[in-house]
DNA sequence: GGACGTCCTATGTGAGAACG
DNA sequence: CGTTCTCACATAGGACGTCC
């Protein structure tokens, strides 16, 4: 077979492809592209070289192993980005009940008179690093009773969950700081901070050491922060770009099925199914809602631990817990690494 | 213009699933 | 159980850009 050179529209096609189906294509998916491509008119003049359908295969694989070699992953790579494509076709599905009016620096999203649409950040067991969260898929006890929920992370292939103990593990987002905002960080706060490392640049816990004040100018807060990063104790200098703050009322978050939203969210999911039910996402239900299994069920964040002898325990009484074999969490390997 | 490094495509190998 | 197919993975080698 001769060498050939993709053109960058039939490079640009083929990754729109790839980004939207998350996978290989099938064989009919990749004949339909090497026709198309032998159609324009970049491969079907005389003196041109039809692509053939080997080659586009090849390339799909290539581009596969080098996006996972190089822990790639379309179409974001790094928290804090603007919401993907990804994020937007599967929001999460879950509310934070708040007798108080909401954070508005902490919510964000829909509202209701009940719940609060907010956005969260977990952290990987894998590595320690917070990462925004896309959608919490479901909800289970681990042995010691705690409350653990399966995350996908915004940015990441959907099979790349990670099941995240909510007590220690799970929070609202972190906030990039404006340069105005530089005043509220202050010796001793807990902050997120970009640390940089010399394969991966991740966000993680730290501590504010001291603050170096400096007069702004049109390029923004000048300012420096020493920071200890909790994870490996290091001590790092860092402008207010890489530095996120907590919200200032931070809540304990609490987990239940919402039954009431389950059976919308089922119909949904029925009608995606019809168009690619590779994409379906099964989780434990209750056992009165029939069958070992149900639709993906909208989840409800409860924020306060006063709250669990009322709504939170009733229905969570009503989650059993998974059995012991399937209670092992699944963590993946070097992909999870973010090139710096 | 040659050496060198990087990127891109082709090819080979092994594992696993599907099928007769 | 053997064959076929698909996929992941590793590597070879050509194309191209950069540097001296």
């Amino acid at each position: 077979m001769g060498r050939i050179r993709f053109t960058l529209a039939e490079v640009s096609k083929m990754e729109e492809v790839l980004r939207d189906l998350n996978a290989m294509p099938k064989r009919p998916a990749i004949q339909k592209l090497t026709a198309d491509f032998n159609a324009s008119p970049d491969r079907s003049g005389d003196d041109k070289v039809p692509v053939q359908y080997n080659q586009v295969h090849t390339w799909f694989q290539n581009r596969r192993y080098k996006q996972k070699r190089r822990g790639e992953r379309p179409p974001a790579q790094v928290k804090k980005m603007l919401p993907t494509g990804a994020e937007a076709q599967h929001p999460a599905s879950y509310w934070v009940h708040s007798s108080s009016p909401p954070n508005s620096e902490s919510h964000s999203g829909n509202s209701s008179s009940d719940g609060h649409l907010v956005q969260l950040e977990a952290k990987s067991p894998r590595n320690g690093a917070w990462y925004d969260v896309a959608a919490i898929q479901s909800c289970r006890f681990s042995e010691t009773g705690d409350q653990e929920v399966q995350v996908w992370f915004s940015g990441f292939w959907a099979e790349e969950e990670e099941w995240i103990n909510v007590c220690k593990s799970l929070r609202l987002r972190s906030l990039p700081c404006v340069a105005r905002e530089c005043v509220d960080v202050l010796p001793g706060d807990l902050i997120l901070c970009y640390q940089d490392g010399k394969e991966q640049a991740l966000y993680f816990d730290a501590h504010v050491l001291e603050v170096e004040r400096r007069t702004h100018d049109i390029r923004g807060c000048l300012c420096s922060f020493l920071v200890r990063y909790d994870h490996d104790h290091s001590e790092e200098i860092v402008p207010l770009r890489k530095v996120c703050r907590r919200p200032s009322a931070d809540v304990n978050i609490n987990i239940v099925i919402d039954h009431s939203l389950a059976e919308q969210k089922a119909k949904k999911s029925r009608k995606r199914m019809d168009m690619n039910p590779d994409k379906v996402t099964m989780v434990p239900s209750p056992p009165n809602q029939g069958g070992p299994y149900d639709m993906a069920a909208p989840l409800l964040i409860m924020p306060d631990s006063t709250h669990r002898d009322s709504i939170a325990d009733e229905q969570m009484g009503d989650i059993e817990a998974p059995p012991k074999g399937e209670a092992t969490s699944k963590t993946h390997g070097d992909k999870m690494n973010v090139g710096a």
